[in-house]
DNA sequence: GAATAATTCAAAAACGTTTTCGGAAATCTC
DNA sequence: GAGATTTCCGAAAACGTTTTTGAATTATTC
């Protein structure tokens, strides 16, 4: 490969000068100047951006986590989509992206890979539980390295995420449920434990709260995002509490789960009983019936979390603070009025 | 960050011993070595991967191309099970993934690309075509840099591919409705110039053939892999030849468009007419009817294409050759025999 | 106990850049 | 035309590693 030196020695200067004239320093004659760049284009020479970054500490890359675990990174509802806006943003800023894979690798943490690598940044699309996690993100916190997470509250001086408005989103849902005339309205939750099942949980309180409607714990279940879970959720809600008239699912994949258990049970959706979802994915305009749903902006939150991150690393002086993408209720064909009302 | 200096002035030796130790060379006293490492795990200290990779011209780190057009790159019907497969795999064998964004950077082609960052291989997922690619192509397949296809025939000393058995896979779904007593059979085919398109043609005609069964040109139309291109296509193809009784369409999202608007021009699926869909995605079982499909096994694929790109960089006499991985038949809701054989 | 062999380590060059510093040459000022 | 500026460029250090070479020390052999 063509270096900085072979162009020094073809145009008679000086390494030094041969890098000042390509990044455009104002101390260098403009003839001298033409000249490298045009040698440097007959030798069709690009500078080695990984000497570069051994002297400069910057990389334009950002590093990319992705969990393991179920329903987060790759399993993650909307992976692609965010991964698609980052991939765009921080190309069009000149920054490439670097997947990390080796999880497990013995003693490294987050920041140590981060480090060893010279990222200029973090990404995170993971779910936060587990004890050594916990450990390494606090380290990161720490560590002053630049990072950005999806939906996983992180709190540093150089980081932050982006998360959606799951509280206003479930409320929203919750809402219009009543707006229809339901009121035994059933929740079916993610987890008992991550932010973002508690945000949805309280959304859905606080609609229950608005209308003077009472909050029976008796109609919250819980479905660890998995479409099997949920199914089995359903079904000892609907059977212990008949009159139940609508459930809001914290995501679609527990939505269509419940869908299909309710359907086997002979309930019809949604002349007997209605469903709302949460995420809008792609089977959620496909499925039969179509889904009514809570719409998380994907490629928005992809794209402010990445602009986020790109702001915290060229400002050393900048504090993140986290950003809310609003949620957008999506009305399918799950939902109507319940039964007694028609 | 720690470096190898400092550990060399705690322990008193000189840089050149941590780095021997550190790297399990012989001649090292083992009291030494000890030392050494454990100051080193005090310091926290990990090597910085990119000084290491500077000297030693390896990077441990493999370059991801996404293609932009339709249908390739993120678009491209299995891409996250491509990518979880590669990520599964090279990440066991210790390369990272450097995802590729500045597609448009001006005069960088692939090969200046792969250069300026150091990878050491180069996987791609996009769909040929177009003109500037193909030279880009050119120069890579010449470049000498390890690099791996999906479904894109390269052809280089170091260069592979990796592809399904297009050809058998669209022969199997058509043997099937012949044998299930169809003999007016249409394709819906990709595109015009692809191999990806032009191996399921042919895979297509040669079932018929077998069969004893005329192959009729007018049964052919192209759907170019999108649900409004084929449900245009479906209903020319079904208003200018009523007595079609199967149809089989290159992709499922086709197949999804084509039964859509058949369901709309009143036929029914598969009592009217029976459709076949090829890749097996998701949406291709929660479908109504659900897809009979050729399923394209996209972990293999992903996984086999990592393996040969791993193996062409870590061998360098080694040369690659095409990976062609079987198809399978899914036989599903939206094939039965036709009707006047019931 | 001298010659030889084995063990252990340090010095230094190299990788390809960027950046600081200072000096030479050219230009300006009067 | 002497001094003061400005313009332009080269030398050299630095980034954090790896790797080659050779030298000092220790151990072995007879």
């Amino acid at each position: 490969m063509s270096s900085i030196k072979e162009i020094a020695k073809k145009a008679g200067v000086s390494v030094s000068t041969v890098s000042r004239a390509l990044n455009n320093y104002t101390d260098v004659n403009q003839n001298t100047r033409k000249k490298i760049i045009q040698i440097a284009q007959e030798l069709n020479y690009f500078p080695s951006a990984v000497a570069r970054s051994l002297v400069t500490k910057r990389s334009y890359t950002i590093g990319l986590f992705f969990g393991d675990q179920v329903n987060s990174g790759f399993d993650h509802p909307f992976f692609l989509e965010v991964l698609s806006a980052v991939r765009k943003v921080a190309g069009d800023a000149g920054y490439d992206l670097l997947i990390f894979t080796n999880l497990h690798k013995k003693k490294a943490t987050y920041t140590t890979l981060c480090r060893e690598r010279g990222v200029d940044g973090l990404f995170l699309i993971l779910t936060g539980d587990g004890k050594r996690k916990n450990e390494q993100l606090i380290e990161l916190q720490e560590s002053g390295i630049p990072c950005v997470a999806i939906d996983l509250p992180l709190d540093g001086e150089r980081c932050s995420y982006v998360e959606s408005n799951n509280f206003l989103g479930a409320k929203k849902a919750v809402s219009y449920l009543i707006k229809l005339g339901h009121r035994k309205i059933a929740l079916i939750g993610g987890d008992e434990v991550g932010k973002v099942s508690f945000d949805r949980l309280n959304g859905y309180r606080a609609a229950l709260i608005e209308a003077g409607l009472e909050y029976d714990p008796q109609l919250v279940r819980y479905g660890c995002y998995s479409a099997d879970q949920a199914k089995e959720a359903t079904e000892a809600l609907v059977s212990e509490n008949r009159d139940v008239t609508a459930i809001l699912a914290v995501s679609d994949v527990m939505a269509i789960g419940a869908i299909q258990r309710l359907t086997e049970l002979g309930w019809s959706v949604p002349d007997d009983i209605s469903v709302v979802g949460f995420d809008d994915i792609r089977e959620a305009s496909t499925n039969k019936p179509s889904l009514t749903t809570v719409r998380q902006c994907k490629y928005e939150m992809g794209s402010e979390a990445i602009r986020l991150l790109m702001k915290t690393i060229e400002d050393v002086s900048y504090r993140p603070s986290p950003v809310v993408i609003p949620c957008e209720l999506i009305v399918r064909d799950s939902t109507a009025p319940p039964r007694f009302q028609k």
